[in-house]
DNA sequence: TATTTTTATGGAATCGATTCCATAAAGAAG
DNA sequence: CTTCTTTATGGAATCGATTCCATAAAAATA
C-alpha cells in the first residue's frame, strides 16, 4: 500500500504539496499536480483515513447503537439515517446491544474511542449510569424513541397514540377494550402507551378489567399466549383489544383465530407500528404507522446541525404518527 | 479529551510504561500500574483507537458492504455477522450501495482508505470492474449470495434449490407450473433459479408456455403485475406458481385472490426465502428457507479465517437451505 | 526601478498511540 | 564476588496524513 510519502518521491514534490493536490487546497502549478495525478493514477494510491482524522479530528463516522439489530424497526431506522448521512460522506458503525443494556455504556465509550463525529442511540431502557456516561461523552448526540432530558431528541408522543388509537376503537363502538404492553421499564412504549390507554379509557368511562391488561415481550408467540391469559382468565370477554405492536397484535389474532372466534366480528384488533406484516396479514391489521424512516432522517438532520457547530441543548423532534384504518377492526 | 501523554505526566512515568499497563504486556511495577490506573480512572482516559491502528494497522472494523439496507435478508445477514464479530471485538462498518452497482466499487476503496481488517460483499450483480478492483484490494474478503472466482464465497445452490421446489411441487401433482423470476443479471436469484426451473420442468417431461414465464422486481407489486401478465396472455392457465422470492410469491398471491381465484384450489403458489410475511400470510406460504443468520455467520467465521493468517484462497461454503411445508400448495 | 502581492514549494512539527532499543537496578547462578 | 538474568523504565522513532511557517520566484502595483 502506497504513502503520501513514495507518491512525493515519485512525483518529485514534497508530501505538502501532494497533500495540496488531494484536497484541493492552497498552491500547486498545474505542472506538480499533473505529475502527482499521473502518479496517484498509476500507483492506485488512496491516503489513508486514519492518518488523516488522527491529524484533523474529524472521521467522517457515525456510531449508531441498536437495540436489536435484525428487526423492521432498526433496519428503517438506519435506512433513513443512511440516506441522509451518506449524502454528506459521512459512514455508519453499526452497534448492537441485544437488549444488555450494559452493552449500551460499553459501546459509548467504544464510539468514542473510535473518534466517531456523532452518535445515534435508539435505547430501550433508559437509567443513570447511561444518562451519566452520555453527558460526559461530549459528541454530538442524538437520541431517538426514548426521551433524556437535556439532548437532542426523535420521539413519537406515544401517550397520544395510544390514546388515539383507543378513541378509534371507541368510535367504531367497542366498549370492552383489552390491552397487551411490555415491560413499563421500556417508558415508551411500556409506560406512556399504557398510561394513554387507561387515560383514554377513563376519559371514555369504560371499565378495565385487571386480567384486561397484560403485559408480554416484543414477539408474536408471546402475544399469543397474552390473549390466552386473557381469554382464560377474564369475566367478561372483550370486544377489542390493543396491543403496542404489531407482533403482539398479530399474536393475539392467532390465538383469536384458533379458539374460533371472528376477526373483527367477535374480537377486534389493532395494532402499533405499521409492520409489513400487518398488512399482509388477514384480515389486515389496523395499526399506526410511525414512520421509523422519517425518524432516522430526522435525527441525521439534528446530529449534522450539532456536527456544524449547532449549539448543544434540548431540543426534542415530534415525528407524526398515521392511523391505518384496515378490517381487524 | 485526555491523551497518553497527559497519564504519563500525571502518574509521573514514561508513555511507554503508560502504553505497557493498558496492553498489559512488558514490565511494569505493582507501584507504577497503580498510579497509572488510579489516574485512568480518574480522568476517564479512552485510548485512541485511530492512533493506535496508525501504528499497530489494526482497525477491528468490518466493512459491509450491502444491496439494500431495509431488507429482511441484509438485517439477518448483518445479524449473523455481528454475532460471530462482536464476540471477537470487531465492529461493522455499514455501507449501502441501494442497488447502484458503481458505488460498490467506490464503497470498496472507501472501506480500504478506512483500512478496515476485512469485507464482507453481499452483491447482486456481478461485473468486470468489481471484480477487478476486489482483486488488487488485498484485504480479506468474503462474498455472499453471488460466486466470484478465486474468493472465499458464501452460497446457497440456487439451482438446485429451484429444482427441488419445481420436484415438490411436481410430486403434489402440479403439471402447468409457472414461474416469476428476475433479472439475469443477477446470477444467483435470476439467472441460476430460472435455469433450475426450466430444467427441471424438461425433466419432468413438462412443457412451459411462454407467457408462464415472467420477470419481475424484488417487490410485492411486480408480483401481483407478473401474476396479471400470465393469466392475460397465457393460453392455458397454470396450475402453479412458482416465485424466486417470497415477495413475488405474495404479490401474485393477492392477483389470484382478487380475481376470485382459490390458493392453492385453482392455483398453488410457492416462494422462496421464508420470510417472515410467508408464515403469517394467508394461505401460508409454501417457501424455502435460506437461513441468510447462518450465511452471516459463515461469512463473519471465513473472513476471521483470512484475518488471522489463513492463506488466501478460492474457498466456497455451500449453506443448506430446507424447504418449508405451508398451505398454499 | 523599488515594493508589494500573489503564486509555488518544501521543511518540520503535529496528531496519539506502539515499539525498538538502551540503560540500570535487583535477583539468581556460578 | 562476579556474571548472567530478570525486572523496570524511558527516550526516540514510527505510523501516514495535515498544516504552520519560511522562503523564493513571478507578477502586479506604485
Amino acid at each position: 500500500m502506497a504513502t503520501i510519502k513514495e507518491i512525493a518521491e515519485r512525483a518529485k514534490v514534497s508530501r505538502t504539496t501532494v497533500s495540496r493536490v488531494i484536497n484541493n487546497s492552497g498552491y500547486v502549478s498545474e505542472e506538480a499536480k499533473k505529475r502527482v495525478l499521473q502518479v496517484i493514477e498509476e500507483t492506485g494510491y488512496i491516503p489513508s483515513e486514519n492518518a488523516k482524522s488522527l491529524r484533523t479530528k474529524k472521521t467522517k463516522v457515525i456510531g449508531v447503537i441498536l437495540p436489536k439489530i435484525s428487526t423492521e424497526t432498526s433496519s428503517r431506522l438506519v435506512k433513513g439515517l443512511d440516506h441522509v448521512l451518506a449524502k454528506e460522506g459521512y459512514q455508519i458503525l453499526l452497534t448492537n446491544t441485544n437488549l444488555e443494556t450494559e452493552k449500551e455504556i460499553e459501546y459509548l465509550r467504544l464510539l468514542k474511542s473510535r473518534h466517531v463525529d456523532g452518535i445515534i442511540l435508539s435505547a430501550t431502557i433508559i437509567n443513570q449510569p447511561l444518562i451519566d456516561e452520555i453527558n460526559q461523552l461530549n459528541i454530538p448526540f442524538v437520541t431517538v424513541g426514548q426521551y433524556i432530558s437535556g439532548l437532542a431528541n426523535v420521539l413519537f408522543d406515544d401517550y397520544q397514540a395510544s390514546k388515539d388509537m383507543v378513541n378509534y376503537i371507541v368510535n367504531k363502538g367497542y366498549k370492552q377494550i383489552a390491552f397487551i404492553g411490555v415491560d413499563e421499564k421500556d417508558r415508551s412504549v411500556g409506560y406512556l402507551r399504557k398510561a394513554g390507554y387507561l387515560d383514554a379509557m377513563k376519559e371514555n368511562h369504560l371499565l378495565v378489567e385487571d386480567s384486561w391488561v397484560q403485559k408480554g415481550i416484543f414477539d408474536v408467540e408471546s402475544g399469543y399466549h397474552c390473549m390466552k391469559q386473557m381469554m382464560d382468565f377474564s369475566k367478561q370477554k372483550p370486544s377489542a383489544v390493543l396491543a403496542v405492536t404489531d407482533r403482539l397484535a398479530i399474536g393475539a389474532m392467532q390465538y383469536i383465530k384458533e379458539a374460533g372466534l371472528s376477526i373483527p366480528a367477535d374480537i377486534a384488533v389493532a395494532g402499533m407500528g405499521a409492520s409489513e406484516l400487518s398488512k399482509f396479514i388477514s384480515p389486515a391489521l389496523t395499526t399506526l404507522d410511525f414512520s421509523m424512516e422519517e425518524v432516522g432522517r430526522e435525527a441525521a438532520g439534528l446530529l449534522l446541525e450539532q456536527i456544524n457547530g449547532e449549539i448543544y441543548h434540548e431540543k426534542i423532534k415530534m415525528v407524526k404518527y398515521r392511523l391505518i384504518e384496515r378490517s381487524s377492526i
